[in-house]
DNA sequence: TTGCAAATGTGATAAATCCTCACATTTGCA
DNA sequence: TGCAAATGTGAGGATTTATCACATTTGCAA
């Protein structure tokens, strides 16, 4: 026997681009088709998006849009991907240079902006996000992101809070950021008046548990 | 012309049984096969679950699914609706008699203690609600589900602090009841000793925002 | 009881979509 | 210049959802 792949589905089965673009042309193709992946999510939605009008969109044939992404979900991926390289870039430098409890007061409260007003404006990333739950690549991706961004809280309030547990630290910077992430998709799913208080209500609830009073 | 349905498929396309079962006999084999796609789901997502098999297990055909549920997405909507209406309950009951702050925290610890452990033990809850974010139909019935469970916890909060603004009694509750079940949610998909962390401290930071120190 | 309309049941099959594969073309380089 | 590797193509296989024309069962009025 010819020792056939055969891989599982497997439900777990991550996805990574089938083969790598290495010439430049294909470079710039899989860049039109992603383009025109996000294009599509920020109209219809991902589970709406059609590979073959990815592909039409994209100016590629369908067996190209294979070649590089093993399957749907992988484009989804692929663009949530950058969207965390990108935000973990934001967040550590927002970050980095706290040092007190006002300066994290000040830049957690920018964050929590940037963020929502992010998820206002970008059709894509809601909708990216959206298939957390359901789709068990985008949730560890979306954990280890969100855990990721924890650290950057954790090292601030170690700083602040030298003697505390941190185990414990861990766990509330953990919390506040994924519940970040809630109270920002739940804002933008609540008319905007709403939204702003719900976003404020969390800052307020987010900040007492990392500053104290 | 005989003005035709033609009902917008609409994407927001409220799922509703296409036709109630009326006689006994049909009433027990619409219960048949929600206990079958229960099953299904349990077993493999949702996602996953094909609409043949739910016939099959049920011991229909297909077209008597059809017959009741006029798509798949129906099938989870119905299950989702039967726990949002019995947890409503649970709910309600827990907190009907809450008169102090003591007995707030009381009852919310342990609401949330069910919730947890409902979620923990029932992997059929886990993923109906785990499709939320992606189907609007549902993302609506979670939300109602959300504000109606916040407003037995404001008529509480309304007793405990008369002389509170109404509107930010709202926010609170809206946005604890929702972080609340985000705070399960992320802790059923963590090992279980970071699980019960994580709860603890959502438990905290609720408690501390509803009753204050 | 009988007859009949409404309710219910059936499954082949239309329609939509994902993804593969055998083959064609282009590129980089010895 | 020639060739292997990279890239490109789209018809068609496979899967799955959902429909529809027709068959059967039920409740009920005469």
């Amino acid at each position: 026997m010819d020792e056939k792949v055969t891989a599982k589905p497997d439900q777990a089965a991550i996805a990574s681009p089938r083969r790598s673009p290495s010439q430049q042309r294909s470079r710039e193709r899989v860049e039109r088709m992603l383009a025109a992946a996000s294009a599509l999510i920020a109209e219809q939605g991902s589970d709406a998006m059609r590979m073959g009008e990815v592909a039409e969109r994209a100016g590629v044939s369908i067996g190209s849009l294979y070649q590089f992404f093993p399957d749907k979900r992988a484009i989804v991926w692929a663009l949530a991907e950058r969207y965390t390289a990108e935000s973990q870039a934001c967040i550590s430098a927002a970050l980095k240079d706290v040092r007190d409890a006002e300066g994290l007061k000040q830049a957690f409260s920018e964050l929590v902006d940037i963020y929502y007003q992010l998820f206002l404006a970008e059709p894509v990333i809601r909708d990216v996000w959206s298939g957390t739950q359901a789709d068990k690549a985008l949730r560890e991706l979306e954990l280890a992101d969100s855990r990721a961004n924890a650290e950057f809280l954790v090292a601030v309030l170690k700083r602040l809070r030298p003697n505390a547990d941190p185990v414990e630290l861990e766990t509330t910077a953990f919390l506040v950021w994924q519940m970040g992430e809630a109270a920002v998709r739940l804002a933008i799913s609540v008319d905007r008046e709403e939204g702003d208080r719900l976003v404020e209500a969390y800052k307020r609830m987010a900040l007492r548990e990392l500053v104290g009073e």
